[in-house]
DNA sequence: GGAATATTGACAAATTATTGACAAAGAATT
DNA sequence: AATTCTTTGTCAATAATTTGTCAATATTCC
């Protein structure tokens, strides 16, 4: 898509300007400059212009950014024009947190259908989503062409979890299990790690003194 | 406590390490070398070794590290050996997941309650916990020295709860609303944006291409 | 329509982070 | 007890990231 190789410093923040985008469309905000938006964002506007230039020239001189267009730009580039079809593994508190979150949907992510071994939670209604049997899992990936699976499982079965995942067609995980997956390199992982985020809070706090 | 001050990349990866100890701990492994732990890890051993002299030589030349020990001394660094206050704001099913969420406690961060709006979950029970009205959110953080909140209410109520928070004496805040809370820098702020997270999983699965 | 102003995109400079190399020191071996 | 081996801590080199600057160009104002 793009060529060049972007750093993965630059991809942490895409979002962020993302979200601060939809933020001022929702205010009307017609245009804006690099200088504005980095009053806002607490950065600057240096970051801002070489960041969006690895993607190109989404920029006026004299006038700045049209909020729409880069909205819409920074849309496609984090792939939110294209639909994933995705399930949950693992039902418990957190899996069924994200299933009741439909701000998802919205950005192109859809849930199909949520997994787990407990039998008292099969069958079960979560946010729209029926809970099945984990021996449903492999079958209904296939059957409906998950791309995605958000792993909500206890940390000893997530590897191995994964690598079934994977076998059967899976291509990106978001992993919320506190443990590394040793995937092959073509899977691609996001990790959400609550205890580490939290640790790094408590790290501030120490730190102040 | 250390007056160098030590880099955010480092501080990132800290947690990462405590885990990994954490896991040789557990199969009672004793002792570990950085080219060992940086082959589990991914990650290179001169890394491993500059990361943990930030804080100070915990290893001995041809032995490497003592697993116990340098587990014990990322953890006083992470400020694990300390017990925080902790409450949860939004009894949604975000803030009831992290309710259940057992092992927090066991890093020290104990939960002491959680408030909502809503008087329909009002006088709820959530993983041992009793939801509360926010009304009473104020006497309670001051009767109880609250010094961390987890903030899992609507982004639009976030800013200001936030602010409230803060002058009530909560000095640190586990942000999971959608938006950058505008507080003053002696605040400590971290974040968890699971739309952003999500959104950098779709940008991996199309830069495939 | 022309002058003044604003603002980008690109490049260079400065800063920060990561990696490689090696002397020093302890551990293991004979 | 001497020798060899291992592995740290540190420093220098390299790589990556961020910031500052400015010519080029569009916009706005008169």
């Amino acid at each position: 898509m793009y060529d060049k190789q972007i750093s993965t410093a630059v991809i942490k923040r895409l979002p962020r300007y993302y979200r601060y985008l939809g933020d001022l469309l929702e205010k009307d905000v017609v245009r804006i400059s690099s200088k504005e938006l980095s009053e806002k964002m607490n950065v600057t506007a240096s970051q801002i212009r070489q960041d969006l230039n690895n993607f190109g020239g989404f920029g006026q001189q004299g006038y700045g950014y049209n909020v729409q267009h880069l909205y819409t730009e920074i849309g496609k580039i984090l792939g939110l024009d294209k639909k994933y079809h995705a399930v949950i593994v693992g039902a418990g508190h957190l899996g069924q947190a994200l299933a009741n979150y439909s701000d998802f949907e919205r950005r192109g992510f859809k849930f199909l259908g949520m997994f787990d071994v407990d039998s008292a939670k099969i069958g079960m209604n979560v946010g729209g989503l029926e809970v099945m049997s984990m021996d449903e899992l492999e079958q209904f990936v296939k059957d409906n062409k998950i791309s995605i699976a958000a792993l909500t499982v206890p940390k000893a079965k997530a590897p191995q979890i994964a690598n079934n995942l994977v076998e059967w067609g899976v291509e990106a995980i978001w992993n919320f299990a506190p443990t590394d997956l040793n995937l092959p390199s073509t899977v691609l992982v996001e990790n959400v790690h609550l205890a580490e985020s939290l640790m790094r809070l408590s790290y501030k706090i120490n730190a102040k003194d």
